[in-house]
DNA sequence: ATGAAAGCGCTAACAA
DNA sequence: TTGTTAGCGCTTTCAT
């Protein structure tokens, strides 16, 4: 079935006995177009229902007022959150978003992306997938100067704006606040080392050790390299903690999904997660209603998501092209609940 | 900054001394063109990255392989659910998705339905906010031909395909698993009349109390016309079921976010949520986690995604239009777990 | 104040 | 086998 029985500006042209050009200032309220044309195109207009042809304007205009958002899952609570912080701005300042799922599949994302480009998004707002780390892609398109600004998941050699959680001290503090509890094994359950926010919470929740002189031991990390999308690998990660020779008191997961899925393999896994001291990367909002209540650090989600669009829309709206980048950190939040109670 | 360093079928006919529809051709491996001119053609455009621009080809085609979708809300387990659903088959069939969400407001819905059309959607994919009462504007799109499906949130006077839960029957056994387990002052906390699963599952949620001789008492019944968007409506829901003369022995809620918030609500009501009888609409997967763990209707989102992905495809692709419209009702599934025992 | 024509990138009917 | 041309819907420059 084709579906064009749609009015377009010829259709009113035709109908008013106008060249199409006349329609077309008088809809956009062009001063040269005398009051009454004006008001007759504009009621036609209204009456037929007319809408303008977006596909044909951003041929026309090389532009399409959209901007293109790539993350791995929407079914995150941080990237839910920071998809709704995009849209905030986005559509005050007159865009449409588009919003793609790389399900952390690199193959994916590059065919979003690519879809993306083609539709003349822009700009682009990156989170890359767990398996990304050919960017040489998205290297050429911001060599060529298109707008794009990572966030979260970033790519250190992709110099564009960044916008980040500072990884880092959340995971230090988190770490901290573990071992001022008492806690001395402490696992760690992360993603796969490709991202940034693998290898930064990693090094705060290293720091954290050193400084208070626990002696770090590679054999209570575990990277799931599928982020989380694969349960199985989650909670062999986690029996592994349990049951090999050096056992945890405590874990500390890094990334929203990773640690709702970790929360129910713990639970699965001989009831383990009231036996253990436990502090995750979530923004989930359900976080105090599971038993212990769970201590989370929690991303500015929201507001990482505003914070990159501003600064996107900044770079599509600039007359000159934008050689200097930066990288805004923006604060994490400590939720201490039960569950990282003593013993 | 305009963006504009991108090659065009133009570019490479002028570089490689061919026309432009000579090229197309080649690139489009039509069987005219030789094969000299063809591998020609295609190394360069290999070599030079070319992509064909969607929106041009839109513009031509008066198709975009593109699928609009209009959700509430994509934090929302049923519906992420259901767009991952969406997507495996929309994918599998050369369809790109383009997601919307209105934030439960008619006018956001409305903005995006239109952007998706005059985008030049090949169909939509409809599950209505909690505010949408006028469905002028989609009848007057159906008539014309436009193909659309509507799923979850319908509506009765929009006479297209339809693919919902089994909201009736799933309201019913819910219901009845409570009265099963000794409850008689079942609270309901829905959402908005406007929509029909909340009609639906209200019918569901009387008849089972009719059943069962208890008297139907529509003190019980709290709507919360946001669809539990602001806590506060949900929480007050709670405390009146609660504080009121009739006070109720359990709870049942309709729809996955008014579940989830309601959980939270019964927490910070003076910690209720342990001392009442509990089941929910919800596709949470942490819903295990909680204390109690909690007794669930989960719907089949993710099939009633894929089902009115393959129904819209099939009207899309339908070479004489479609009048002969079904409604699909896929089973949901009752989870009985703790919340739900007796006390 | 209004119209004619060109062009955005692409495809296809028609010509050669 | 390849090229020319028109047209998808729109805006804009350049006439008039």
């Amino acid at each position: 079935m084709k579906f064009d029985d749609v009015i377009t500006i010829k259709d009113i042209a035709k109908a008013l006995n106008l060249s199409t050009s006349t329609v077309s200032r008088a809809l956009r309220g062009r001063y040269e177009i005398s009051a009454e044309t004006k008001k007759m195109v504009l009621e036609y207009a209204e009456r037929m229902n007319y809408r303008p042809n977006l596909i044909a304007l951003s041929l026309k205009e090389q532009r399409s007022k959209a901007i293109g958002i790539v993350v791995s899952e929407i079914a995150n609570n941080f990237f839910s959150q920071a998809i709704n912080g995009i849209e905030s701005i986005a559509y005050n300042r007159g865009y449409h978003v588009i919003i793609t799922q790389s399900h952390e599949s690199r193959d994916r994302e590059m065919v979003n992306v690519q879809h993306l480009v083609s539709r003349n998004v822009d700009g682009l707002l990156l989170s890359f997938s767990c398996e990304t780390t050919d960017i040489s892609y998205f290297q050429q398109l911001h060599e060529k100067g298109f707008p794009m600004v990572q966030f979260d998941r970033v790519m250190e050699e992709l110099d564009t704006h960044k916008v980040i959680a500072d990884n880092y001290q959340g995971a230090f503090h988190a770490t901290e606040h573990l071992i001022s509890r008492g806690f001395r094994k402490i696992g760690h359950i992360t993603s796969t080392n490709n991202l940034n926010i693998t290898r930064e919470r990693l090094q705060g929740y290293k720091d954290a050790l050193l400084k208070h002189h626990i002696p770090y031991d590679e054999e209570l990390v575990k990277h799931c390299n599928r982020g989380g999308m694969i349960y199985e690998e989650v909670e062999e990660a986690v029996e592994s903690l349990f049951f090999n020779k050096s056992k945890i008191d405590a874990l500390f997961t890094a990334g929203d999904r990773l640690t709702t899925v970790c929360l129910s393999a713990l639970k699965n896994v001989q009831n383990k997660y009231k036996q253990v001291g436990f502090i995750g990367f979530t923004n989930t909002n359900l976080a105090d209603l599971f038993t212990p209540s769970v201590s989370v650090v929690r991303q500015p989600a929201f507001e990482i998501g505003q914070r990159a669009t501003e600064l996107l829309i900044e770079m599509i709206e600039s007359k000159k092209p934008i050689t200097d980048f930066e990288q805004e950190v923006l604060s994490s939040h400590l939720i201490v609940r039960d569950s990282s109670k003593p013993l």
